[in-house]
DNA sequence: GCAATTGCATGATTT
DNA sequence: AAAATCATGCAATTG
């Protein structure tokens, strides 16, 4: 059956899915867009920021699963190709002392500084710009400051991440700039602690929920790995991270979710209705709507993320890869990454 | 009847 | 060793 969290609307040609290609070209687009732009470093300055026609991302990313952004804020939506360019970035090994099987967690700094543009122009009243004088080959400096379309900097704090799970932590390199104002990191035996938005529990339906306060959170379930980004008075928190499997990827388009992690961090599934969730993509500019539902399985239960084969596709997600998901300071959202696994180097 | 989806069972791993 | 979790194959269902 179709009911799949095709694109805003029913997925008329589902087999073909030409939309890949659009949202690749996107991503390729800001590379000949922005030919100044440096791959390996040097971003801070003259960030290849032109700037986003609000009004029109060009490509026709808004079918299938995914729904075009709409020119209004909307977390980290918000944004056009020129944001893209971080993906080119996002290509780049970490000096991790990776252990063979080891998590490539990275939030590599163009994401980091992703992150940070993004949120800094997006935010509106959620984010004010990062503070600034943390310096870092991304840093900001005086770019997206001036972005006549970023709001003021209201007293900005600092934008730190706190690194917990631990074995995340324990291959998570160490974030540089701006997103580096971590934690001690909490060591492998040591799960710290997050602040998080606390919300699951007002979420009823992945719809609607409440962006709350800044709130300890109880208690996340042991080995719960999660990262928690802080900007200002937001938190952005890595709720779920998903090595994939062959099966995630190459199988029909749903994605086993770790138990622990969904259930810590998603919208609870009483029943066997399935929740559509709505996750904004972290590098293009569409909100992905899957559908997350469960299987009993034994005397416990399976978490499945279905729909997620046009994301995986988008992304050339493979077995390796891997698929995490923030909180989103947008109410009843979720953000989504795809990570490739960095490649090792003999 | 076929292809795409969905649901479930089972074996492998991990805890 | 037992229990829990998860990867995956396959049957059932649906369009």
């Amino acid at each position: 059956m179709g009911g799949d969290g095709r694109p805003g609307d029913g997925g008329g040609g589902g087999a073909g899915h030409p939309h890949q290609f659009q949202y690749q070209a996107l991503l390729a687009a800001v590379h000949t867009q922005n030919p100044n732009h440096n791959h390996n470093h040097n971003h801070n300055h003259n960030l290849p920021f032109p700037l986003p026609p609000l009004n029109g991302p060009g490509p026709d990313a808004s079918t299938h699963n995914a729904a075009r952004q709409p020119p209004t804020p909307r977390g980290f939506a918000d944004w056009s190709a020129s944001t893209s360019a971080f993906t080119s970035l996002a290509v780049q090994s970490t000096p991790s002392t990776a252990t063979a099987n080891a998590y490539h967690y990275s939030l590599s700094p163009c994401y980091a500084f992703w992150t940070h543009y993004m949120l800094n122009k997006n935010a509106y009243s959620y984010y004010p710009a990062p503070n600034q004088e943390h310096t870092h080959p991304f840093s900001l400096d005086n770019n997206q400051a001036k972005d006549p379309g970023s709001i003021p900097n209201f007293g900005i704090e600092s934008f730190n991440t706190t690194s917990l799970a631990p074995s995340m932590s324990a291959h998570m390199p160490p974030m540089e700039g701006p997103l580096s104002t971590k934690e001690p990191e909490a060591s492998e035996d040591m799960p710290a602690r997050v602040v998080a938005i606390k919300d699951e529990r007002d979420a009823r339906n992945g719809i609607e929920l409440k962006c709350e306060t800044v709130d300890a959170l109880p208690e996340l379930k042991q080995g719960h790995e999660s990262c928690a980004t802080k900007f200002n008075s937001g938190e952005y928190q890595v709720i779920l991270r998903k090595e994939l499997t062959k099966s995630d990827v190459a199988n029909v388009g749903r994605i086993v979710l770790p138990k622990k992690d969904a259930e810590a961090s998603l919208p609870p599934l009483c029943e066997r209705d399935p929740v559509i969730l709505q996750m904004d993509d972290m590098v293009l500019p569409v909100t992905w709507k899957f559908k997350y539902r469960f299987w009993p399985n034994n005397k416990s239960r399976m978490y499945i993320l279905d729909s997620t084969s046009e994301f995986v596709k988008t992304h050339g997600l493979q077995a390796g890869d891997a698929l995490i998901i923030y909180k989103n300071p947008v109410p009843g959202k979720y953000i989504v990454r795809g990570e490739k696994a960095i490649q090792q180097t003999n």
